[in-house]
DNA sequence: TCATGGTTTCAATACTTACTGAAAGTATCC
DNA sequence: GGATACTTTCAGTAAGTATTGAAACCATGA
């Protein structure tokens, strides 16, 4: 088998895995993929290669791609002298990263944040033992979340650099250099 | 309406709504109910209790405490004389937030990894433009995977205290104090 | 203005995942 | 050993999500 072969295996099996792996991340196998072939298209792509490459139907194709472009990890291009949308993915893997952090804040923090507010606040009053530990432990998780949301928040906003340095310096953790790869 | 009903219905509600939280981290929302129901009980609760409470069926309701237990978010106590099993949440916020982290890291990173070690070693050969491209992107993305699984590993083995002052340090954030609540 | 090429929507359908309830399994007590 | 109290499994079904494909829509150029 030559390079080439094995090149196009990988090409494939990272499509399709990344797919698999897009389900346990809380998007659809299909936005996954999508995102995916992007992510490895050197030129931007329409619907129809989408189409074509995936073996998908139009409407697919084209609800997964404007889902993208509305999380901001993928961008219409149009090429001069077409009239098609072509669609180019982020490819900076830290912008990736913040895109997604700060979504997924929004998704799953912010609207945890407002529940445990309304609960904690509606048992306040509660004079009884139980009632006492159940405000006590809405203010605890409410607690959590608010920072967790402040770190979500002040990540994302970080630039790459910056990110690398702080979390070496004082997690001791840095990817190791590509020569020893 | 008094403060007693209030709690009720904040209780319902922190149960229902946690549950459909639940969804969009990717676990049932049966499974966080059930979390949310005993993060809240004083007392562990059993199977039938569970079963009432939540009015679903013995099947889920044995199903999801199990798979509960399994992630190590609750724990299975037995009181004596009684021959039934009962069950405990961990309430405390910061092991709970420790316990997840850990696990999510194992589903959703270490898979990825796996990944893209497989298709950066794939595609090493390949001499081709688009090889390449594709086979510096698949190391970009492992490099990034692998940095964020430590991230992952050494937060999880913090304690919150350590935790929390290292995040006021740097960060700049620490949960308001509970007096200006 | 209409024909063409492209985009968007959406009802019907297929697929996936969660839940039920009853039956089978296991441990304990007398 | 057998009755009792509980736990576990699982085939069938219900509920929830994603996908198709065709029709409606829109923009452009002749």
């Amino acid at each position: 088998m030559s390079a080439t072969d094995d090149f196009i295996a990988a090409k494939d099996d990272f499509i399709s895995q990344w797919g698999a792996l897009g389900t346990s991340w809380g998007i659809s196998r299909t936005m996954a993929q999508v995102h995916a072939l992007l992510m490895i298209s050197p030129e931007p792509i329409s619907t129809d290669q989408c189409m074509e490459e995936l073996q998908i139907s139009r409407g697919n194709a084209h609800t997964n791609l404007k889902e993208l472009v509305g999380w901001g990890l993928v961008k219409i291009v149009v090429k001069k002298g077409e009239r098609k949308e072509f669609f180019e993915a982020e490819k900076d893997v830290w912008k990736v990263f913040t895109i997604v952090l700060r979504e997924r804040k929004r998704r799953e923090i912010d609207p945890a944040v407002e529940l445990l507010k309304g609960c904690a606040e509606r048992s306040k009053q509660v004079k009884s033992v139980e009632g006492k530990a159940f405000h006590e432990q809405m203010n605890e998780l409410q607690d959590f979340a608010i920072f967790a949301s402040k770190v979500g928040e002040t990540i994302s906003q970080l630039k790459y650099g910056p990110a690398i340095k702080f979390a070496d310096k004082f997690l001791g953790l840095l990817p190791k250099d590509k020569s020893s790869r």
